[in-house]
Formats: C-alpha cells, sequence, structure tokens
RNA sequence: GGGCUCGUGGUCUAGUCGGUUAUGACGUCGCCCUUACACGGCGGAGGUCGCCGGUUCGAAUCCGGCCGGGCCCA
C-alpha cells in the first residue's frame, strides 16, 4: 500500500492518463489465439480515416470499450479489432482539391498512390485520439481496407458470390450521379425537398403534364388508368411525340393516377423509379437521351450536347414557340440527390455488376440475432420489406477494390484469377491462361470498382478469418456494434453477404446506438455552428469524464445530447472518488484490515449489503448493456451510501484506536476494492489509478469483475432507518436553528430489535444515545393514518374507499390494535395485515422532549439546557 | 402519406408489463470552512408527467384520438 501522503491534494487527469497511457501495453489486449476462455469477438466499425474521430464515434467506441472491458474482467477471450474502411469517393474528392486536379489529370496508378497516402496520414491522426480515449483495442487485429492484404478477400468474396450466382452483370437502370460520374445503391440516395415547375403540353392532340420535359427524346409510350373515360378512345393507339416525331403506343395502367396533372403521363427511359416500373411492366423501348456526364445524347437531335438543365429550357422555349405549352404550375417536390455531391441523380439504364437480393433469407438470418435495443429490428425488416432492385456494386471510379475479370476481346468470354492470385487489379495484369472458349489472349481488363460497401460488409468475415481453410474457425462474432443510421447499409449487407458466404448470421447480437445531437438539439453540422470535437473535452475535462457522459448521457440506443453539464458532473464525480480513496488510504494505513475480521456493527453490515445489492444491479445492466444504468447504480454507491452515509456515520469511530474499527475497515476496503473493479470498464485510467494506490504494481484491468456477495436482509432493513434516523435529526436540528454538530443531549432511540451500533449513531449526531427496545412510555394519540394503497387496493378494489371510510371510523384503541374483520357496506369482512398505519403523536410525562418517527422506531430528543 | 421513436420542475433526464410521498443531475434559495473533499456537506423552493377521452378501487405507466419534435422511407 502506498502512504497517504504520496497522494496529491487534487486529481490531475492529464498526469495521470498520459501516465498509463504510457504505461499499459497493447499485449494485454490481444486477443488469444490459444485461450481455452469462451471467445468474444466484437464486429468493430472501421471508420472512413476523414482524420478527425468525431464525437458519435466516441459515443460508438465508448460503448464497444465498456463491455470489451467488462466481457475480459468476466473471463472471455475478447478481440477488439480495430479497422478503417478507406476507398471511396470523400477521400478522392478530398486529394483532387487538396492537389487541385481532376482524377483524369494523372495516371489511376498515381491517383491510387495520392489516396493511400492522404488515407495514412489519416488513420495515423486517429489512431493518437482512440489511445487517448483507452479504448481497449486489440491492435493486433486492425486491418485497412485499402491495403492488398484486406482487398485480396474482398476480391474472394466477389468471386465466390460470382461463382455461387449471387453476383452477376446486366444492363439494368440505375441510380447514376453525373458529377461523380458512377452508378450509386438505392442507399446511397438521399432526398431533398424543391420546388419545381409542372408543364402541361399538347401531346399529339392530348394534354399531358411533366415535370421533366427534356425527357421528351426518351419518352417511349404514354400511360392512362384503364379506367379514365377521357381517354378510353385511345385505347390501342399510338401518338407522336411533340418536337421529336416519334410514334409511341398508349398504355394503360392502374398506376396513373387520374386526378394528378391531366391524368396522361408520358413514360421516358427514365424520369424516375415509376418509369422504370412500367418500362419493365409493358415490355417498352429504351432510348437513352442523356450520357454519363449528363449531357443529352444524339438521340435528342439538335439538343444534343446541352445539359439538363439547358435542354429543359431550350425545349420549353420552343414548345412556346410552337403553341404547344399551354400552362406552367408550381409543384413542391421530393428529388433524390447523391449522398455526397447533392447533385439530383438521374437513373441510367447502365451495363453494371448487381448483387442479387434474397430477402427471405436476409429476414431469417436478422431474427435470429438479438437486437439491442429490440425496436431496431423493424428498421431492418422495414428496409429488406421494400428492396426493388438487386444492390448495384459496380462504380465508375479509381479509389477501390478493383473487380477481378476479363474479357476476351476475340470472343467477350469473361474470365477470373485463381483465388490464390489474389489481389488482382485487371487493368495492369493478364490473365495467366488463354480464353477457355476461343484460346485468345487478348483481354480487357475490368474498369469498374467495387462498392467500398463490398469491402466494409465483410469486417466481419475478415476478423474471424473466414478466409482459412475450411470453416471460419471463428466465425459467427459475437457482438456488432453500430449507429442506426446504417442499419439499410452496413447491417444489411453484412447479414446479405455473410448469408451469401456461409449460409449463416453473422453474430448473435447487435447493439444499436443513437446519434450525437448539439447541445442545441440539432444534428451537428458545420453550418448550425454546434459541433463538438472530441480532442476538445480530452483537453478540458480529460477521457474518464468523457467516458461517463457517453455511459450517462441517454439510454443505450437512444440518440443522445451532447452536454458540457454532463462532462462537469462527471469530472466530479472522479473528484469526489478521488477524496474517497485519500480517505480509505489514511484509515487503512493506520493498521490495515484483516479479512477475517467479524462484520457486527450495523453500519458495517448495512454497507455490505448495500454494496452486494449494487453489485447485483450493475452486473445484470452490464450483460444488458444498459450502461446508464449501471454507472447510476455505482455512482449512487459511491456517493450516497458510502461517502456521504456510511462514512459519516463511522468516522467517528475510526477515528478512535480501539478493536472496533476493525470492522469498519474492512468494510470500507471491500466496498472500495468493489468500486475500482466496477469503474474499470467505464473509466479505465483512474480505476487504475485509485487501484494502484491499494494494490501497488496490480492492474484493475487484470482483476476478474466483481463477485462479492452478502446476504442480510435485517441490516437492510434497519440500516436504512438508521440513515433516516440521523437524515431526521439533522432536519430536525436544521428546523431548530442549531448547528449541525450541535450537542443535543440524550437521545433515546425506541426501535423493534436491539442493535448493535458500536456508537456510530451518538457520535454521528453529537448526542448522547440509547437505543431500547422496550416501548416507550409516552402518551400518545393518533393524529392520522397511513394505508397502504397497494395492500388495500389490490384486496377491496371497488370498495376500497368504503374500506378506508371504515377504518377512519374505528375508535383509538382498535386503530393501536386492528379487530379481525371490519365492516364495509355493511358486510363484516377480514382486515388485511399492513393495510394502515396509525400516526401517533407523543407526549412524555413531565420531561419536555421532542419525538421523531421514522417508520417503526421512535425518537426522543431530551434537549440539552 | 407510411413505419419507428420521443414529449416528465427553468434545462437535461430516470421511471413506462398500473400501486403509498415521481428519480437524479445542472441551475436556484438558505445554513454550515465538522482533522477525505467548499470541485464539499445539510436543508428548502420548484412538476395538472404534451392535450382530450376511455378502462380501473387506483394511470406518468394500459387503450383510443389529437397536438408537437426527431429519425428512416415513399
Amino acid at each position: 500500500m502506498v502512504s497517504s501522503d504520496q497522494l496529491p491534494k487534487n486529481y490531475d487527469f492529464a498526469e495521470v492518463e498520459e501516465r498509463w497511457r504510457n504505461t499499459w501495453r497493447d499485449e494485454d489486449n490481444f486477443f488469444d489465439k490459444n485461450s481455452k476462455k469462451p471467445q468474444f469477438i466484437i464486429d468493430t466499425p472501421p471508420p472512413y480515416p476523414t482524420g478527425n474521430f468525431h464525437i458519435g464515434n466516441a459515443l460508438n467506441w465508448c460503448y464497444i470499450d465498456f463491455f470489451a472491458r467488462y466481457k475480459r474482467m468476466k473471463g472471455f477471450n475478447v478481440m477488439f479489432p480495430q479497422g478503417w474502411d478507406c476507398h471511396g469517393l470523400p477521400t478522392e474528392v478530398k486529394v483532387e482539391e487538396l492537389n487541385h486536379i481532376t482524377k483524369n489529370d494523372v495516371s489511376r496508378e498515381e491517383f491510387r498512390r495520392m489516396c493511400r497516402e492522404l488515407t495514412e496520414k489519416n488513420i495515423a491522426a486517429m489512431r493518437i485520439t482512440l489511445r487517448k480515449m483507452a479504448f481497449s483495442t486489440d491492435w493486433s487485429n486492425e486491418y485497412i481496407t485499402m491495403t492488398p492484404k484486406y482487398y485480396s478477400k474482398t476480391q474472394l468474396s466477389f468471386l465466390r458470390m460470382l461463382a455461387s450466382g449471387y453476383i452477376y452483370q446486366s444492363e439494368h437502370p440505375v441510380n447514376y450521379c453525373t458529377r461523380c460520374e458512377t452508378a450509386i445503391a438505392f442507399a446511397e440516395v438521399s432526398y431533398d425537398d424543391r420546388e419545381t415547375q409542372l408543364n402541361y403540353f399538347d401531346f399529339d392532340g392530348v394534354e399531358i403534364a411533366t415535370t421533366r420535359p427534356e425527357l421528351l427524346a426518351a419518352c417511349v409510350a404514354v400511360a392512362v388508368h384503364p379506367n379514365d373515360d377521357r381517354y378510353h378512345k385511345l385505347k390501342g393507339k399510338s401518338m407522336k411525340v411533340p418536337l421529336f416525331g416519334h410514334d409511341v403506343p398508349v398504355v394503360q395502367d392502374e398506376a396513373v393516377d387520374p386526378a394528378f396533372g391531366s391524368g396522361a403521363v408520358m413514360i421516358c427511359t427514365f424520369g424516375d423509379k415509376q418509369d422504370v416500373h412500367w418500362w419493365k411492366q409493358h415490355n417498352l423501348d429504351l432510348r437513352k437521351a442523356i450520357d454519363r456526364q449528363g449531357r443529352m445524347t444524339a438521340i435528342a437531335g439538335k439538343y444534343q450536347g446541352l445539359d439538363t438543365t439547358a435542354c429543359r429550357t431550350a425545349i420549353l422555349d420552343d414548345m412556346k414557340a410552337k403553341g404547344i405549352l399551354h400552362r406552367q404550375e408550381k409543384l413542391a417536390q421530393r428529388v433524390g440527390t447523391c449522398w455526397r455531391c447533392k447533385t439530383p441523380i438521374e437513373i441510367l439504364s447502365e451495363r453494371q455488376w448487381f448483387v442479387k437480393i434474397k430477402p427471405d433469407e436476409i429476414q431469417k438470418a436478422a431474427h435470429q440475432i438479438a437486437w439491442y435495443p429490440e425496436h431496431m429490428l423493424r428498421r431492418m425488416e422495414n428496409w429488406v420489406d421494400q428492396m426493388e432492385w438487386d444492390w448495384c456494386i459496380s462504380r465508375q471510379r479509381i479509389f477501390a477494390t478493383p473487380i477481378p475479370v476479363w474479357f476476351c476481346k476475340k470472343c467477350g468470354e469473361m474470365t477470373v484469377p485463381d483465388e490464390k492470385d489474389l489481389p488482382c487489379d485487371p487493368t495492369l495484369t493478364k490473365p495467366k491462361h488463354p480464353c477457355k472458349k476461343c484460346g485468345s489472349t487478348e483481354f480487357e481488363g475490368e474498369v469498374d470498382v467495387l462498392d467500398t460497401w463490398m469491402d466494409s460488409s465483410i469486417s466481419v468475415l475478415n476478423v474471424t478469418h473466414w478466409d482459412g481453410s475450411g470453416k471460419p474457425p471463428y466465425f459467427p462474432a459475437q457482438i456488432r456494434p453500430q449507429g442506426h443510421d446504417i442499419i439499410r447499409t452496413w447491417a444489411f449487407y453484412t447479414i446479405l453477404r455473410s448469408v451469401a458466404l456461409t449460409g449463416s448470421k453473422p453474430w448473435d447480437q447487435i447493439l444499436v446506438n443513437g446519434m450525437v445531437l448539439g447541445e442545441d438539439g440539432f444534428k451537428m453540422s458545420k453550418s448550425r455552428g454546434n459541433i463538438i470535437v472530441p480532442e476538445d473535452i480530452l483537453v478540458k475535462y480529460g477521457a474518464d469524464a468523457l467516458r461517463q457522459w457517453g455511459a450517462m448521457g441517454a439510454a443505450t440506443g437512444s440518440d443522445i445530447m451532447f452536454n458540457w453539464n454532463d462532462v462537469v458532473a462527471a469530472s466530479r464525480f472522479q473528484t469526489k472518488m478521488w477524496n474517497i480513496t485519500k480517505f480509505a488510504l489514511i484509515q487503512l494505513e493506520k493498521g490495515g484490515f484483516d479479512k477475517n475480521t467479524e462484520i457486527t456493527a450495523l453500519a458495517d453490515r448495512w454497507l455490505l449489503v448495500r454494496l452486494s445489492d449494487t453489485i447485483e444491479a450493475v452486473t445484470t445492466a452490464m450483460e444488458e448493456y444498459q450502461f446508464d444504468v449501471a454507472l447510476k447504480a455505482i455512482r449512487e454507491f459511491a456517493w450516497d451510501v458510502l461517502a456521504d452515509n456510511y462514512i459519516e456515520l463511522v468516522k467517528g469511530r475510526l477515528y478512535q484506536q480501539d478493536g472496533s474499527r476493525a470492522g469498519a475497515c474492512l468494510a470500507l476496503h471491500t466496498a472500495f476494492d468493489s468500486l475500482c473493479r466496477m469503474l474499470a470498464p467505464f473509466i479505465p485510467y483512474f480505476a487504475e489509478e485509485c487501484y494502484s494506490y491499494l494494490n501497488p504494481g496490480q492492474s484493475v484491468h487484470k482483476q476478474p469483475w466483481v463477485s462479492f456477495t452478502y446476504d442480510d436482509d435485517a441490516a437492510r432493513k434497519e440500516g436504512n432507518t438508521l440513515v433516516q434516523v440521523v437524515a431526521e435529526v439533522r432536519k430536525y436540528k436544521h428546523d431548530n436553528n442549531l448547528a449541525l454538530n450541535a450537542p443535543l443531549g440524550k437521545v433515546t432511540i425506541y426501535a423493534p430489535h436491539s442493535v448493535n451500533d458500536e456508537g456510530d449513531t451518538g457520535r454521528t449526531i453529537n448526542a448522547d444515545v440509547h437505543w431500547r427496545t422496550d416501548v416507550a412510555k409516552l402518551d400518545r394519540a393518533i393524529t392520522d393514518i397511513d394505508f397502504n394503497r397497494s395492500v388495500v387496493g389490490k384486496t377491496f378494489r371497488k370498495d376500497a374507499q368504503a374500506f378506508m371510510d371504515a377504518v377512519r371510523a374505528l375508535s383509538p384503541a382498535e386503530l393501536e390494535k386492528p379487530p379481525k374483520t371490519i365492516k364495509i357496506n355493511g358486510v363484516e369482512t377480514p382486515l388485511p395485515a399492513d393495510a394502515f398505519t396509525p400516526k401517533f403523536s407523543y407526549m412524555e410525562e413531565g420531561a419536555k422532549v421532542d419525538v421523531l418517527t421514522v417508520g417503526d422506531v421512535i425518537v426522543t430528543i431530551a434537549k440539552k439546557e
């Protein structure tokens, strides 16, 4: 044990946190392949390496670290890997910005090198924050998706899904961002409100309303509702498209809303998702009027080369000139945009690669996973239910995993590399064998690359070593922690891929955390100026305070508002705990403690039973990932039970030098040791620091989770009463304008059982205290009756009111000694025990005393003259 | 328009498979520098638990409707 005078007066988080950060070793957190302990593998989210670990990440990682540390203490072989999801557009855009280039100004290889370089720099910066936050990362299982080691696994998964028929290529309409020049998946489409114009014009004699006149060249049909009398005559006819002159059929479809516009709509390839539906349904022509850059194609005739906006203006002008534009109306509209650049997306028909979505097997696997909180499963169900198209996985970009496929230049046959030859960039290398179909050795490598979700959706397969021979040795993982914003992407794609590649669910449990909102209650954003970065909090209050905010800010799973108050309160709790540590050390070094001391004093028994209750509650909460409940219970025990009540009760005894202090020393040590262990997952630096003073050279993080139990119902009840008696006496002093340490004279406590308080009560309230079990010899009168409504209501139901009236009508003697039955509404009814308690007022003969009652305990106070 | 979720003192929040006086923090007011702690202790004030209706002896809690936030999706 370290001497108490070596403890600094104040807790210096900056010094302590840095010291332990430099002391702890990475190896202590490594997953042990040879361990016999049960495994607990965490499918940690690989963040996008922006260079800044933001507060949302911090919350997510706090949760992970809480249970990772808890599970280690509970005897699990924990893997807490750290991944980095590198590929994708944001980095490409950043590289273009920083170097003042566009991707086409340098070679693909050079551009990739620039992206890798930036990413490495960003990862290095983020690792520093992770370490400062004291996350118990398993750095031996770090993965970086842009490395050949990782993306060869992405490619392997691609080849296997290609072989099993999950992956196919096809020409199909896809969401396309013409600014980024790439296809995107539905999950990457966001929706913005905007106002547009609905244009009514003459279409070969019929009025049609459209918001997208520029697509006239791509018109392939006119649709009307089958029951719309106005257009019966058009059935089976064809019509001539104005300005362009090609003929299109008239089709009938229930989905046409006769009340919208003129009730007749033009179908174009493609204005929106509905057009795609109709196009498939009615087997219509394909007319591509917009190219990958968002410009009009040759099919648009004289409008060729214009962008869509210019084309719209030109066509409307021409309509006006021809006199066929009837009128224009304003229309509120939701438009799909690229999540990254906010450019409105186009639906283009393209040859792309797709992954088959099989809703049933995804639903089945999703239901085999335990969701925390449970209702988050609904989001997955709803998303899977409304999937219409397969997942488009090809992207026309550069910084991403290459699609490992070649096509024969002669016959078009597809060739793939052997699994052992991965990774592979087909744009740089050639297949090892000639074309199987025609024998040619001339190949063209696929230039498209993979959606980054193809990388990250195998994170769990990667950490469980799925690519090893045979069955994945560690698969499935135990838990996936993630935010609810990416349920429809990361969680969805992971389940899909896991089922496709292994036939099984990816994890046993999924823990979904909420979003972090700014102090003003809104989503953090640059424009609102409400962004809080973890580094700010680390500098001002330290990692432990930030971690406490993460645990206590809100119930697990709900959105959490950032609040400096919570951080300040967390830091104050540490100050309080620091002082408890100093007190414990000062007391324990006086004579140590003996594990075999018999605990007899009520206060000591009470502390131990309350500790036991707390440990049980905290353990239950940890098992359910209710970190707010767990930390709240710990804080309450430390501050309220231990510091404000227990220590106040026994400090007088501890100051003495006789044998009566031994029990208090043991109780104090037990509580303090347990607190350090329970706090270890939440505030690892602080818990380590406190623990180290009592146990030099030992780490609290290598200790098992607390298992202390203490069963003593009487101590719980009597101790609570004792605490209340002290509180009542303090209030009495307060009400009588007495100082809290004012001497009180003789105080008699009449309790139902004899109590051994070792003199604690008398010293605490500064009085000459006498405990008695006999009945107080006082004149008393009944002033009121307390009913126990939970008993009365359950027993009498409708007659509860009548019962209470009947009791009030009893004589004082009957109230003190209740009869067996009571007459309610004229019926003799059994009188249940505990239905009511009479309230008495007491007077002692002659002597002037004040009387306090606490439950069934009576306290008389004879004031000192 | 649909789905999910939330609405509790000035602010944030616990409680939500009904049950005695609705939890805690911050703020606020009063008293107290008691040998761990004034970054503290003790005590107080402050709430028609969004609104309306229903079920019940009893509703913050269950049911229905409405109003208002947030998120996801059409």
